[in-house]
DNA sequence: TATAGTGTATTAGTTTACTAGTACACTATA
DNA sequence: TATAGTGTACTAGTAAACTAATACACTATA
């Protein structure tokens, strides 16, 4: 896995997660990979897997069972709000981004339409 | 200065300064303050703040005179490009997070739209 | 010329993220 | 019951970011 040098690799794994369940690729009450395994997944030390997790339990999004493993909590209605908060999470960074480099609002818009036409012909 | 302790502090100065002189705070040619005086300005270490410096040295977006001072590069052109750079940053990145989260270009578009109605009635 | 204000370089020490290795408690299962 | 696979805790060491202090070269100016 590609790792962000300016951002820690534990949090990065948290991100990587968040998606995976937000987006259903980890559905509600599944057994995550073990820390192990995901040590070896995202090329990272136990430890480090495992800070992430911690954060990620504390936030009630996963659930520990000792000897048996981690799981995606089955709360959906938690889950939706973790979406939601990232998504707004990504909109306000933007959005600060970009004002504080004297774009408008129209103009922000008009600049992510034109970014995504940019990317159509791209194919990705 | 607030910094996000996410990020590198030398790397959050260097998105400050590049701020200043894309918006016209800082204008072509113009000196800034010492690096002295700018490390008690953002209260951060002058070895610091003369990382972010010296990455903005290299990118030719400032120019160092010793003894004299450092001047924002005279070089309209570039800075206009930085310009560019830093708000395609910021597309890319937001483009990317979204998608990964499972929005589509246009639902990427109404949530940026009523996330910019919802903002309207705080007056800030 | 003396002094103050510049950028720059160097050394040392602290803190934090990360890695590495080990150990232990718990669970499932052959 | 023995074994393998879990989560968890702990200690130790490394690397990078950051702070701190100092010294030096250069420039402007009183």
């Amino acid at each position: 896995m590609k790792f962000d040098d300016k951002v820690p690799i534990y949090y990065q794994i948290k991100e990587y997660l968040y998606h995976q369940i937000v987006t259903g690729t980890l559905q509600p009450g599944e057994k995550l990979p073990s820390v192990r395994q995901l040590a070896i997944d995202v090329t990272a030390n136990v430890n480090t897997v495992q800070r992430a997790l911690t954060e990620m339990l504390s936030e009630e999004i996963i659930e520990s069972q000792r000897g048996k493993g981690n799981f995606v909590t089955t709360d959906v209605e938690g889950i939706k709000q973790l979406h939601n908060k990232l998504v707004k999470e990504q909109l306000t960074l933007v959005y600060q981004q970009l004002h504080a480099l004297n774009l408008s609002d129209d103009e922000i818009l008009s600049e992510m339409k034109s970014y995504m036409e940019s990317r159509d012909g791209q194919h990705e």
